[in-house]
RNA sequence: GGAGAGAUGUCCGAGUGGUUUAAGGUGCACGCUUGGAAAGCGUGUGUACUGAGAGGUACCGGGGGUUCGAAUCCCCCUUUCUCCGCCA
């Protein structure tokens, strides 16, 4: 969420951030209400006070046993008008809030404005591309052929898009899930957390699926409870409404989930195998820090992404997001691509953002100075490290062999058992 | 699902209609003390809104109500604990 006061004092800033996120320009009649809500509150605390020193000045007569009848009816009056008032400020304080809430983080100064993913700029590149001197598969032959994957089996049991791994894929996928956790946590420095894949509107809104995002989640109707698109929803939310201490910052918290996303409007090519799902695995990392090291920060948990897939012998690279794709929550995002040669293209795998206070605003997540004792908001950062499924596309056809099967990287043999795949047989 | 008991500031915890302006402790900050530290002593210390400021207002899990006046009384909801039931 953006600040009112901030707003107030420096609209043109926000103005030319919220249309460089190509997003609609509704300043002018939100300061206007903003005025509107401070003349009535004022109105408001005014006759609040006289109340309160009426009321004191009525206990007095009380215990002295003198009348005090003509001024508990005078109150009376002022009563009534106090409940006016209040039930104008909520209506202004409502329609602030529902158009406040629409609004997306606005980018970071050292970003690039933007209009779409065209003007997103790669800004390095890791490994190359394999040179592989067959005929190359995709994974969806890989798949089919070694019999990891069961695509349709799974469409009759969910519908599209909720993938089903079976023997030594579904060992791969768990042993990518248990490597990339164990990395984080010893190699990285983060607490591993195991969070709830159901959530609550508030956490929801706090991290900024609602409003706008609905639609993006599969809801639980009789409990009111959406099913998280990334796990960030339930561990940012950790620490909602909470203050922390200084010294407990950063937080560093990696968490596998589920995700599950309804990717409504997005039917075609991409949508086959394991390139567009509705359901997958995902290894998450958030932190909460201090606002002035956010961006530190932000470098870092790139960098800690990035080393799962050097671990692994990717191929990727990474595009510093232009103004107009980020995300509503972000200032400013890293995209990390990894490269497929059976699809002969790059597929992303992660995405490490910095929302300064925004998510902080929305979640309440303050934290106490230790050198003045002041409380202010924190800045929250997520990165996925990484997700699976497109993890899943670059290792099969990267790893592939002219035998039509797959090689292992040595990294995760502890967690697989299994070095090379040829079949689905464990 | 049923019955009962709770939810108060960073944390613990007192407070059942009007000097609550939320006691006391703890934590934190500063100072004294010390060779240094601990202990001890002293002082300060909730959040938000509003106001140029002085100040004012709101907030005791959330929402509504009663009253001149609510942390306190009433209603609804959430949640935690205990017991019972069900259950992987």
């Amino acid at each position: 969420m953006l600040d009112i006061k901030q707003i107030r004092l420096e609209p043109e800033k926000f103005r030319s951030g919220l249309r460089a996120k190509n997003a609609e320009d509704k300043l002018d009649s939100l300061l206007a209400l903003d005025e509107q809500r401070r003349k009535y509150i004022t109105k408001a605390d005014d006759l609040k006070s006289l109340r309160n020193t009426v009321s004191k000045e009525i206990g007095e007569l009380r215990k002295t046993k003198q009348s005090a009848d003509e001024k508990i009816k005078e109150m009376r009056e002022v009563g009534i008008q106090i409940k006016t008032l209040d039930t104008d400020i909520k209506d202004v304080e409502n329609k602030i809030n529902q158009v406040i809430t629409t609004f997306p983080n606005i980018p970071h100064k050292s970003v690039k404005i933007g209009k779409s993913e065209e003007d997103n700029e790669t800004v390095k590149s890791w490994g190359k591309k394999p040179i592989l001197d067959f005929k190359l598969k995709n994974h969806l032959e890989l798949s089919d052929d070694l019999g990891v994957l069961d695509f349709a089996r799974s469409s009759k049991i969910s519908g599209s898009g909720f993938p089903l791994y079976m023997g030594k894929g579904a060992r791969l996928e768990r042993a990518l899930i248990n490597f990339m956790l164990d990395f984080h946590a010893e190699k990285h420095g983060y607490t591993e957390v195991f969070p709830p894949f159901l959530v609550n509107r508030d956490s929801a809104f706090g991290t900024g699926q609602l409003p706008k995002l609905e639609e993006d989640m599969y809801l639980t109707t009789l409990d009111d409870l959406f099913l998280i698109p990334t796990a960030e929803v339930p561990v940012t939310n950790i620490h909602r409404d909470e203050i922390l201490s200084e010294k407990k910052l950063p937080i560093k918290y990696t968490a596998f989930s589920a995700c599950f996303r309804r990717e409504a409007g997005s039917y075609g090519k991409d949508t086959r195998g394991l390139s567009r799902v509705h359901q997958f695995n995902k290894v998450e990392m958030v932190q909460f820090v201090k606002p002035d090291e956010s961006y530190e920060v932000h470098e870092q948990l790139l960098k800690d992404a990035e080393d799962i897939l050097q671990a692994l012998g990717l191929h990727y690279r990474v595009l510093n997001l232009c103004s107009g794709d980020l995300s509503f929550a972000a200032a400013k995002c890293y995209d990390i691509e990894v490269w497929a040669p059976g699809s002969d293209k790059y597929f992303e795998v992660s995405s490490v953002s910095n929302f300064e206070d925004f998510q902080a605003r929305r979640a309440n997540i303050r934290y106490r100075r230790a050198d003045n004792n002041k409380v202010e908001f924190l800045h929250t950062l997520n990165g996925s490290g990484v997700a699976t499924p497109r993890l899943m596309i670059a290792l099969l056809e990267t790893y592939q062999t002219n035998e039509g099967t797959v090689v292992i990287p040595e990294i995760l043999h502890p967690y697989t058992g299994f070095t090379t795949i040829s079949n689905n047989e464990i």
